[in-house]
DNA sequence: TCATTTATATGATAGTTGTAATATAATACT
DNA sequence: AGTATTATATTACAACTATCATATAAATGA
């Protein structure tokens, strides 16, 4: 059967997005490709039409997760009050809302364990996201005249991904949820 | 075959260790029965006269590395002076040995992306070591007359945690190295 | 010495996986 | 109108998986 021209490439962004879900919520060794192509409503046969392998599909979703949300980061600060804006970043990125929507929040919380096994491309991806997160928060605290920007902004990161990623080890308990909390006035100073 | 009394306790505490190692470098979902088994020097057969499932295994495991690292922690702390303890604790902490270190290193780094899918079982378990860590930490704290020292151990907990993650999802480069000695400084304080 | 116990081995099964070759059918171009 | 193109479907396969039933062999207790 022939499509329009865009098709197939409706098809390939269709099949990014769901695995990007998919990825985040089950884990990368947990998805198939059978049930991956039937969640777009095709049969696995033509997966290898969209990409080299299974591998090489998790690289392209990983990449767009990242990109996704570093470019989502960006236009939230377009002629927005900066203090506001990294302070409503903060809060909405530590929420129990956040803690407990995994297939659509952070890559790095999600999937840092995964990728610290992946190959070092896959590696270099993922970095090439953190550094721009760090970049963008930077830039916020250099604007806002904080002290040593650069330095506040990487430990700003690390924290909250350490908080969220911590939180989501446990079932939905009080110290889940003070974690967050606890973080959240830690990084606000 | 029959051998003397305590052979399969050490069998089944060598299929632990073995396991705690193999699921930090490879993650749960990468290790075999088989395979494992092959690495104590059996067949797979014998697997289930030691596991009920293989999820049963990895739970036990996963326990076995919380508390080791735990009691390791705690024993370190025992007519030491505190201060040092801590420092030190901290510094090999953030080492790029530990994060190098993958099939050895804390559990909390290697495992939360895939505790965070698995049981609220195993995810109870998991909360308890790391209660315990904080505990540990805050206790440490209180004697080195620190203001709110379990809110300070929360954080410090957290962060470290985020700074080593996020370290290894990066390959062995110049900004993975700056996260973790930016995150001793911030830290220390 | 012999029977019993038991830790591990052998072998089998059913399911799932990633991958690939080939078939099909619908449309765009001639 | 008819041919070429191509996105997807069908089908197959080999490898791997967790699990289990049964066999084996060695040492303990009689």
């Amino acid at each position: 059967m022939r499509y329009d021209n865009e098709h197939k490439q409706r098809t390939h962004q269709k099949l990014i997005e769901e695995a990007s879900a998919a990825i985040r919520l089950h884990g990368p060794d947990n998805i198939s490709v059978a049930t991956l192509m039937a969640k777009v409503g095709l049969t696995h046969g033509g997966f290898y039409a969209h990409f080299k392998s299974k591998d090489d599909l998790v690289a392209e979703a990983i990449t767009f997760i990242l990109e996704q949300r570093v470019e989502a980061f960006e236009k939230s600060l377009e002629g927005a009050d900066l203090s506001v804006v990294l302070a409503d970043y903060i809060d909405s990125y530590l929420s129990p809302m956040h803690r407990d929507m995994r297939d659509k929040g952070c890559a790095i919380v999600a999937l840092n364990g995964d990728v610290a096994r992946m190959s070092n491309d896959t590696k270099a991806r993922f970095e090439l996201g953190i550094q721009r997160s760090i970049n963008i928060l930077s830039d916020i605290l250099i604007k806002l005249n904080k002290a040593n920007p650069e330095e506040l902004a990487g430990s700003v990161l690390t924290e909250m991904v350490g908080a969220l990623a911590v939180s989501r080890t446990m079932s939905n308990s009080e110290l889940s949820t003070w974690l967050l909390n606890n973080t959240r006035s830690s990084v606000k100073k």
